[in-house]
DNA sequence: GGTGATGAATTTTTT
DNA sequence: ATTCATCACC
């Protein structure tokens, strides 16, 4: 079925059957870990140590075999960038596209297998998948018609404890109230109903998608044996993220053959809080007995200093299996702790840090900042904006999840599936025409107590007297202009069928309108979700992949610094890394501790270990003696982590103190009494005088009048008086 | 039914 | 600090 001949290079030297080329450039344990292709298999990957290249090898070394056509495999990622980035690998090794392999997210590969069998769980198959704020609406509803207080229970909290319950793969009947830790608490309550209303509105979310599927397979026999026999070999990437209903998902498949190959680092197992079971790769050896193990530990990003000080640090957990990473690398530089007064001042230093390893040649795309929770780039972003230097915040707010971005899709998806009652509800008063929460009570009364659906309910409602005036005549307008598009969908590609709703219904104009800053940038959006919709050739596939990928490639090459949290940075790695904001509290986060104790502490320590090992040249750490939270100035203590460690591959910098201090403001911490000075550049005191002449590169020359700080106001011969940054002028 | 003011609560991480 | 919800008033 398959030439080798590209792939086979021949030896004369041995007798030895050729190895393929492929085969060549692997280590002894990646080598073990590719060859090994049938019965149960776990890679217990570290950070850096080739884990992707050994998951594409595997399966270009099983085509290559012939072991399987490409349908028959079937390989799991976690995220659609993972999925992309295997099949792209996959390609280049084979030099050759590769058609029908089965590799997606869990929740992707599900969909596809539930839009075929939608019946068998009690679905049409033009389902439609709820997303995070669809859900919340959902719940809000319930929770208003049950007249429970939305204060004492936040529907967010609801919503999370539902999603656990379907991440473990309990249905409301296999929840018992005991398992509720406050007696009057509705979550249980609010779950039953919630899934009838899924159930009613033909619609799933994103746990559903594993849950239906599994239950298909338990229920349906001849189905699960048909997958069972398809999918004759089972990869797995990132395992120790998988929920239990993915296990229970895997198990079953794997069941008959036993050939799965699950690839994961439990070290590097960070998403316990959304489900995440670190007991799946733990156990694997006992759920297939005579698994073969192998351990990837040589580390092929990291310098030594790194690697020890990661190491050192996550041999604090207690439960783990055990890896040592090692590394070829010379020793490189230590990793570094720098305290500091606030985190204003943290950001002024690592901006600084960041402009002198640009003047010893670094690019701003080899360095990143890593922060434990979003709203921590704020204050980086501010300083990187001061000095010109460019940035791009990784896995921010999401473009389809944008306001506006989730307007146009619910109108897209009301057209799409005329009974998406979800959607419907969210425009049907956007832009504003007049249509009232009396109305809209009005309707939902109707359609909950005919068990229609809301569209439905509407039309049936229109027939009488019920609704009368300005909402009538607005509501009449608005369902036929839903039946003109309908009929447009069938003719005209999306795209143009999307400009048409958008300006028809008056949302275009409804932004345009809006004299608020953000307006422009809305319609900017719509016109970009309107070009990304070109190309797809329906309605209905361009919704599909949205609900599953809810962001867009960018591909931005340019010169950026990157600034993420922890979590959005697994899998990336870079030169440079600054991790900043190291204090108790903030990391480890208090909450973490507080909701889920040594086990949280744990998923922390294996977060910090996560941001040490993104660097392959240098490591910063940073923390803050003061920290402005909701408004009000906290102080704060250096992060435990710190304390853990180990000496030998660390330099702890003595705090920086830019201004004088009464002693009571900054106490150092134990571990930090007996340091070295720190050897790194302070914020540079500004090195100009005032009337000399400047050049800076936007302004071009001028005369310094006053200096505060770091800045200075400069008499621009063409741009006139501005003030500036001193690092950003040069002397002439 | 829409608008604007006031007050409270919020913040981990995301397929 | 910003955002969100509720309430009084148009």
């Amino acid at each position: 079925m398959l030439t080798q001949h590209a792939l086979v290079a021949h030896d004369p030297m041995t007798h030895e059957p050729p190895l393929p080329e492929y085969l060549r450039d692997l280590n002894e344990p990646q080598r073990q870990a590719v060859e090994a292709v049938d019965g149960p298999v776990l890679i217990l990957a570290g950070a850096g140590t080739g884990k992707t290249r050994v998951l594409t090898t595997r399966v270009a070394h099983m085509l290559t075999l012939s072991k399987a056509y490409p349908s028959q495999i079937l390989a799991v990622t976690f995220t659609n960038k993972a999925a992309n980035e295997m099949k792209e690998r996959l390609e280049k090794l084979l030099g050759r596209d590769v058609e029908g392999l089965w590799l997606g997210t869990f929740h992707s590969l599900c969909v596809r297998i539930l839009r075929r069998h939608a019946e068998l769980a009690g679905l049409h198959p033009s389902f439609t998948i709820l997303d995070m704020d669809d859900q919340l609406r959902l719940i809000k509803q319930l929770m208003r018609a049950e007249e429970i207080d939305e204060k004492k229970w936040p529907p967010r909290v609801i919503a999370s404890a539902i999603s656990r319950w379907k991440d473990r793969a309990l249905t409301p009947d296999k929840v018992s109230a005991a398992d509720l830790k406050v007696p009057d608490d509705p979550s249980l309550l609010l779950y039953g109903e919630y899934d009838a209303r899924l159930r009613t509105l033909n619609a799933v979310d994103f746990g559903d998608l594993i849950l239906k599927v599994l239950q298909i397979f338990k229920e349906a026999p001849d189905v699960l044996k048909e997958y069972q026999q398809k999918f004759r070999y089972i990869l797995v990437d990132e395992y120790q993220d998988t929920n239990v209903s993915q296990y229970l998902w895997l198990r079953l498949l794997a069941m008959g053959h036993q050939n799965i190959c699950c690839v994961g680092d439990d070290d590097q197992s960070i998403y316990g809080w959304r489900g995440a079971e670190v007991s799946n790769i733990l156990r694997f050896e006992k759920d297939f007995p005579g698994a073969f193990v192998v351990r990837l530990e040589e580390n092929y990003r990291s310098t030594p200093h790194i690697l020890g000080a990661a190491s050192d640090l996550i041999a604090h957990n207690a439960s783990r299996l055990g890896k040592t990473l090692w590394t070829q690398v010379d020793q490189g530089e230590k990793v570094r702790v720098q305290g500091v007064w606030d985190s204003e001042e943290e950001a002024r230093f690592v901006g600084n840090q960041i402009e002198t390893l640009l003047r010893s040649g670094s690019t701003l795309s080899s360095m990143a900042i890593l922060v434990r929770a979003s709203f921590q780039t704020r204050e980086f972003e501010d300083r990187l904006m001061t000095l010109g230097l460019a940035y791009r915040v990784v896995g921010g707010p999401r473009f389809y999840e944008r306001q506006e971005i989730r307007d146009a899709l619910a109108y897209l998806r009301v057209v799409s599936q005329g009974d998406d009652g979800v959607a419907f509800e969210r425009i049907l008063n956007t832009p504003r025409r007049g249509i009232g929460a009396t109305t809209v009570q009005l309707l939902h009364h109707y359609a909950r107590v005919q068990n229609v659906s809301l569209v439905a309910a509407c039309y049936t409602l229109l027939e009488t007297d019920e609704i009368r005036g300005k909402a009538r005549t607005s509501l009449e307008q608005l369902m036929r202009a839903f039946e003109r598009w309908r009929t447009l969908s069938k003719t005209l590609p999306p795209f143009e069928l999307a400009q048409i709703v958008l300006d028809e219904s008056g949302y275009t104009a409804m932004w345009q309108e809006d004299k608020s800053a953000d307006a422009p940038a809305r319609l900017e959006n719509l016109k970009e979700l309107v070009r990304a919709m070109a190309d797809f050739p329906t309605l209905g596939a361009f919704l599909d992949h949205i609900s599953l990928v809810m962001d867009v490639n960018t591909q931005d090459e340019a010169d950026r610094v990157s600034l993420m949290t922890m979590h959005s940075a697994k899998g990336l790695e870079f030169d440079t890394v600054f991790l900043a904001g190291w204090e108790e509290e903030i990391f480890p986060s208090a909450r973490s501790l507080k909701e889920t104790g040594s086990k949280g502490l744990e998923e922390e320590r294996r977060l910090a270990y996560v941001g040490l090992t993104r660097a392959r040249k240098r490591a910063l750490i940073t923390y803050a003696a003061n920290r402005r939270i909701h408004g009000r100035w906290q102080s704060g203590q250096p992060s435990r982590f710190i304390d853990e460690l180990p000496k030998e591959h660390v330099m702890i910098a003595r705090p920086l103190q830019q201004q004088v201090r009464t002693q009571s403001s900054w106490t150092l911490g134990a571990s930090f009494s007996k340091e070295e000075a720190p050897e790194f550049v302070a914020p540079n005191p500004s090195a100009f005088k005032i009337g000399e002449r400047v050049f800076h590169i936007k302004f071009g020359y001028g005369k310094i009048l006053s200096i505060q700080g770091d800045k200075l106001d400069i008499q621009f011969e063409k741009a006139g008086l501005k003030k500036v940054v001193a690092s950003f002028v040069e002397k002439p």
